[in-house]
DNA sequence: CATGAATGAGACTTCATTCAT
DNA sequence: TATGAATGAAGTCTCATTCAT
């Protein structure tokens, strides 16, 4: 007798645990402010995830999936490379811009945290870079980049430039102009591509 | 009657607390894990600092410090933008080589987290940007570095590819060939400077 | 409309319960362990018994009535006070043998645990020191016993030592030999009746 | 600069938790009602316990070693055998008159608690039984004892009723007069000795 | 009868910091 | 300076029980 219409209480747990890690980080947040947000009980939490970490693993890992699967997207398509990564470039920032609090919980408690969390998911964080080292060395094979640069650097060099671009954002605290994230998904691929000398 | 000979207990309990902090992270280290470490009584952290967390403040600050200075330094200097931007790199690079733990500390507790003393250090951490900034804009100025490129975004690329192989090296958990240092070194200024079409 | 056909769930609560008491403890497993045993949903449990500890005290009511009776029967008969001893040594014995999780739930959980249901059942329990003393006693009036002895000391003494010997049994966790079982009787008997030094 | 008229909080502690055990049991009570009846900071525990499960241990462990001392004492005396079990009902029946309380913990909470403090002692209990069948094998060997008994089930018997008369003057909650004290001392060795047929 | 989601009180343990000596 | 015992607030997780369907 499922009802359709009926609220999924566990949805409703992990958006009120994004808006509360956003709001108070995972560390300081407790278990009763994500309930108290959601309107649920305290042990209804517990009903749904064996953990506190297990709500931050969950939204890391279905946001994470999307965008490794969005990676693995692009490079099947035709696209100059250049445009390939401008494609990343912009599944990221719009990532951010249509989710702000989500993308702040990502980076800051997941991806940033390199004592925490991001060490548990070091491998799934290096899928992302071994994706588009792949397009990298893709096209440095096809003669379109130069192949004195390591592939893997690169890769470490455009997602971790997108990485600091979005941290400044949510350190800022200030919402960010629409025209400004057109502007970086371009900036930040010229910067790329192009380098300093270009 | 300050003895001289004496060893001074301050200084010994900061050197035990990087280690303790490298390989126990900030967070799950006790203040007695530090005292253990130094070989002095747990009371005597206090007598020398207020807190935990200043034991780390001190640490980042004295280091950071140091860093800001050499990029001022290097500002200062006749040299090519490149080679001023090859100088810090230099600098970072092998401040890990010589104290790794140290270094370790700071990327994983304070630069990369975000949520904690990043946010706490960020004006102290934005001067290494601004610093690195006013070289690439001085360079822009010059004629030698093109002006298409944000200033302050070049910035931000170069120190953050740092700070990325840094950390991968940190979660490897393995030693750093001797020669790896030098080879880094050159290709993050190629990637930055000339980029992937160079 | 009951369906005689139909397998009775009060009863399949009850005879998981016994597993699961017997596995884990009375404490330590869950309620839903108790329905997962079953084989029936979580809610369906607290249909038939208001509590968790009512499952408990079922148990052991129905088994230690049936006791009751035995020593009661056993009592009427024409018996020699020792065989209406060995009589009753049986009964218990082999209600270890042909049910020892039973047994030991009843043993573990309530008789050998005077903190929590042992003080609750305590009449009970001593009614069973109660008739096996009468036995004593009667033996004792009839000069077949000597009178030395109070007879619910003399009780105590036998109960006690048929369940020292079946929590023996319970601890090793090994299957007890076939001829065991008759072994003990004779043996408790004798221990009793006849002393060391008989 | 040990001030030896200061009060010993570990001893303090543990002397608390002995009286909180015996009125509330060790899992009704909370670790601050032992702080509480101590008189000391909730955190002073955990300073000088790991955990409440190790006060209890501690107890248990302190007592059981004396009385395995005793037994051990009462082994190489040249007592007849019986006067040996006299000497060793004496001892538990003295320990039970001169602290009611410890003795109700450790019978309670831990010999008697066969699902979980008893189980983690029980090769430090079968101690206990196999100085006792010690005893009595060796009289036994003597032509004292008569050899149809075997040696562990008496010393279960023994053991096991003395402790059966401890736990009713537990669950009785009465002062015991004095008198019943020697007077349940001969009585046990009686019975175990000479047998209801003596 | 049957289901299982929802509730919420309760307790252990940790550990930064204080303080008497 | 130096010691380490003493303090106590805070938060996660468990699980018996209830209830809407």
């Amino acid at each position: 007798m499922t009802n359709t219409a009926a609220v999924d209480k566990r949805r409703v747990i992990l958006d009120a645990a994004v808006r509360v890690f956003a709001r108070q980080g995972f560390h300081t947040c407790r278990v009763s402010d994500i309930a108290d947000e959601a309107g649920v009980a305290y042990g209804l939490v517990y009903h749904y995830f064996p953990s506190k970490e297990t709500i931050l693993d969950t939204l890391f890992l279905e946001r994470w999936d999307v965008m490794l699967a969005a990676i693995a997207e692009t490079e099947k398509t035709d696209l100059e490379p250049r445009e390939k990564l401008r494609a990343i470039a912009s599944f990221i920032v719009d990532s951010y811009r249509y989710d702000p609090d989500l993308m702040k919980v990502i980076i800051v408690e997941v991806t940033r945290a390199a004592n925490t969390f991001g060490r548990t998911h070091v491998d799934k964080i290096m899928q992302a870079y071994e994706g588009i080292g792949r397009i990298v060395a893709d096209a440095q094979e096809q003669g379109t980049f130069r192949t004195e640069i390591d592939s893997m650097l690169a890769a470490q060099a455009f997602y971790g430039l997108i990485e600091q671009v979005l941290t400044q954002w949510i350190f800022s605290g200030l919402p960010v102009p629409a025209e400004e994230f057109e502007h970086v998904k371009a900036e930040v691929v010229e910067m790329i591509c192009g380098g300093l000398t270009g």
